[in-house]
DNA sequence: CTGAAAGCGCTTACAG
DNA sequence: CTGAAAGCGCTTACAG
């Protein structure tokens, strides 16, 4: 009854299709493609013999036609870090399922490892490229002689005509102190992390406009610089706390950091966000979400960065012309750390 | 005196070296290739011809004559969640950097999008592909009419002919609570996550059977089940303390729940490791390494997962055979929580 | 409406 | 040692 399976195990090709369905490989094409120069019934049974064959077009063979083969070389620096994989996620959303299919490549920061993969890429033909860097500091070009577009992502490109899609950092410095303003706060500290690091002055910056605008300046004087942990955090926060400043708001440079002051804060006495706001940037789930209380964050929009790279890619693709940095604005998230005075 | 660059912009072809090398395109292939049947100085020519072109050979042309194209597709369930990361990084490092380029595809636990990219996958005639879950229970195969080798990560397939290494999570358990035994440890409870999860069963048979050789139990009787976060690591050991439980070692699901542990212990004035030794799960850096006391913490050596997927699915492509479920003991990653008394 | 032919960019026996 | 020819799996003018 069960009769045994003669499906080939190897993948069949157009031609056996066009032999089962007893017509030409021109013609099966034609069927399978929906070209109109075909009856109805030749197209009917071309695509039953493909079901029965489980037929999958060779993608490769059909690429050597077309001058697209459908394909996105994502490099990232590092994928270790955590920034990298919203901005693949919103690339890969932009790509639908299967429509365009992403190569992976993860450089480790590591330029030699990054020549290898763009060999590879544009070996394999790649429709265009989506770097992706592992901090926000500028970077020197893939190269300006890559006959497919590129576009950077979150970490820019050192060429004035490549195209890059960055974080508004000074956007999100300013952004921060707004809120806390409009808590009612006036004596702001900011404890920020590593001054390696050009977002920790942008950010830095723009809350100082926004400060300065309001006749106020940071109460310390200037950002606390140091490391994005936790640890730092904490010291810092200690620090102000026993330097005797009087501060109703805290904007810290990470949720790691924000983490680290609630705990100096809590533990010294001094409730959140009653007696001090405190506001954190990354709105990092695991650390905002679970912290006490929970904390109100800047969200960079890190899928909407990644998506609009892929969509530019496209544009790019279909003869839009790009060049410069773009920045896109970060979000609020509010929690429980901030509130109304 | 710049003169200017002439090189097309569209890739150049073997036809454009070979033309320049004065060759034919048959020649100029065994030249790139370094098959012996040419002339050293032909070979220098062709060579020197192709460096000026910068040529890239079309891989999807060559991958028409061989079987393999050198490229593999990795599917990830939920790329989202952290445990996806390290699997990939591992399985990328056994790909080399440009040899086997991978395919990345999110199906976000969603089967449709699934069988989107596996189309996909299958038409551009992937060696192999690997499917790495989201959590460590089974799930479906991928199916069982695929001509190619499919591997398994974390979360094993249902269908017994398939090839799944996961994370030794029974051993897990052993190795927690014999830690907890060699400090010396002897009243100890075990907080863990959610109880939909398999691996929180089988961490905790893993548990149990090391505490009941030694004639012991949890001491409240059983593992305390509950979510992966640290506010119920929080509330869980304060009930525990409440209870008036004697307790001196903790051994929790994930490090958030340790983390919880941590908290609620220091605010009731127990000292870690001291009077209570906490080890945590999953070895998350960002948690462990930040919390007060650094946590010792089991580590599924994720990234060792990843690769021994990659490197098994060489192996099958090789000839070789393989099915069933392997386990890969997870590793202890000791520092400040845990001490002998 | 259908099919033979040429071609996409390569590689590999097979002659010379 | 070199090159003409066939072929990998498809698509697309071009005839019929």
């Amino acid at each position: 009854m069960n009769e045994p399976a003669l499906l080939p195990k190897s993948q069949s090709t157009l031609a056996d299709v066009a032999r089962l369905a007893g017509v030409s490989v021109a013609t099966a094409s034609k069927a399978l493609n929906d070209k109109p120069q075909v009856r109805a019934e030749t197209r009917a049974r071309v695509k039953a013999a493909a079901e029965q064959l489980s037929f999958l077009p060779n993608i490769l063979a059909q690429s050597l036609h077309q001058q697209r083969t459908g394909t996105v070389g994502l490099i990232t620096s590092d994928l270790e870090g955590r920034f990298s994989i919203p901005i693949l996620l919103g690339a890969e959303d932009a790509f639908g399922a299967g429509a365009v299919s992403v190569f992976l490549c993860d450089a480790r920061d590591d330029a030699i490892r990054e020549r290898h993969h763009l060999r590879a890429l544009l070996s394999r033909r790649v429709d265009g490229i989506i770097v992706v860097g592992s901090r926000p500091d500028p970077r020197q070009t893939l190269g300006r002689n890559i006959d497919v577009p590129v576009v950077y992502a979150y970490s820019p490109s050192l060429h004035e005509n490549d195209y890059s899609v960055v974080v508004d950092n000074y956007g999100a410095g300013r952004m921060a102190i707004e809120h806390l303003l409009a808590c009612g706060r006036t004596k702001i500290a900011h404890i920020t992390g590593d001054p390696s690091y050009g977002a920790t002055h942008e950010r830095a910056a723009g809350a100082r406009a926004a400060l300065n605008e309001n006749g106020l300046d940071f109460v310390s004087g200037h950002p606390l610089e140091g490391s994005w942990s936790e640890s730092w955090g904490r010291g810092a926060a200690h620090m102000l706390l026993s330097q005797g400043h009087d501060i109703d708001g805290i904007f810290c440079g990470s949720d790691q950091i924000a983490r680290g002051v609630l705990d100096t804060l809590r533990e010294a006495g001094r409730r959140v966000p009653e007696d001090i706001a405190v506001i954190g940037f990354d709105n990092w789930e695991a650390f905002a979400a679970n912290s006490r209380p929970q904390l109100t964050s800047i969200d960079m929009q890190l899928e909407k960065l990644g998506n609009l790279a892929a969509r530019k890619l496209f544009s790019i693709l279909d003869g839009e012309t790009a060049r410069g940095i773009e920045a896109l604005p970060c979000k609020l998230v509010y929690r429980e750390s901030t509130a109304a005075l």
